[in-house]
DNA sequence: TTCATCTTTGAGTGATCATTCTAATTTGAA
DNA sequence: TTCAAATTAGAATGATCACTCAAAGATGAA
């Protein structure tokens, strides 16, 4: 490998760029603070970045991905297998977690970048949950499985907010809490 | 009433900072912004705010209070009031059920006051759910009711939130099926 | 050891931020 | 109609924003 000054560089202000968007919010991570807490001067976040969207997308594209765990269990997961995989994701990685949400909520407005990929990975993430719940009750029809998915994913993003706002929040109870309630009769 | 022009330009500002919140997040929400929307100069706003802090303090507090209407009915709502009322302000009040939200998880990582004002809130809104559950069901234990009640108010806050993000989420029908799962047995 | 290439430095750019100020205008009680 | 008080206009302030660039320093293949 050559050069690997500047892949260390990257990673720092990978994480501080992380770390930031999760404690003190899109808003304020500028440029600035993202050098000042990497170790690291704007020149430099400008050779390895185009642009400070750029290291933001990254950091929010590693988030989205880190949320669906195991691809290769796509297909056969239970429904409870996937809750407990976003309560660990969300307790276990919790910079993740936090900029999974700071994006759901503030990135997506003025981003249509963002806004695309973050529904479009919802969109996946509740057939998924759909799909196992088919699997669980093939006598449910496909629309009724879909829409007790949507609700049931919406609501772990509800638990993974108040997550954020609290970290003293039982995540794991309140999921599994939700699981339970997802197949309630109407 | 002496020169009510004040206050209805009061009016437009508010106005203006609530759409902009909702629409464009808390980041985009600049003096310029509000006052270009508004219709008014800068040298207005500071003649009727101290400060841009203060007109979105003004409207999270009208946000916040909105979220709980009938405060008459406090200690006779049934649960299912309580969601049905929760329904009708996200779906009736965008605007607000928006700041709401925006606040919730930007507005609270930088701002300790309002931080404690959306937390406290929150505090008194589980109370107030948890009383209901422990009314339809009074042998279950306070600290089993607590928990549902966080459940339940957390869960529907990612509906909301969802519904941030796409307009068409059918509010209602995801809101009253966390009720019916809410007091399912674990 | 040489030297082209990669990386960091740190001052500097124009744009935009929240906020201030003074002068002009509008208001409404008298 | 008068006039003091309320309100608005709009330019200006300094701070901070994302971003650039030329020069110095570090790296590693030969």
């Amino acid at each position: 490998m050559r050069y690997r000054a500047g892949l260390e560089t990257r990673d720092k202000i990978l994480d501080a760029t992380r770390r930031l968007i999760t404690e003190a919010g899109l808003e304020s991570t500028t440029i600035k603070a993202i050098c000042d807490r990497a170790g690291v001067l704007p020149g430099s976040f400008y050779n390895l970045f185009d642009s400070k969207e750029q290291a933001i997308v990254t950091v929010v594209r590693e988030a989205i991905e880190a949320v669906d765990p195991d691809p290769q269990h796509l297909g056969r997961d239970t429904l409870a297998a996937l809750v407990e995989a976003y309560i660990v994701f969300i307790t276990s990685q919790a910079d993740l977690a936090g900029v999974y949400i700071a994006i759901a909520v503030s990135g997506t407005r003025n981003n249509p970048d963002l806004r695309g990929r973050f529904l479009r990975h919802h969109e996946g993430r509740v057939e998924r949950f759909a799909a196992a719940i088919e699997r669980e009750h093939p006598e449910m029809e496909t629309e009724e499985t879909t829409r007790r998915a949507e609700t049931l994913v919406s609501a772990l993003n509800g638990i993974a907010l108040h997550r954020v706002l609290d970290p003293n929040f039982d995540v794991a109870r309140h999921g599994r809490a939700l699981l339970s309630g997802a197949l309630t009769p109407d």
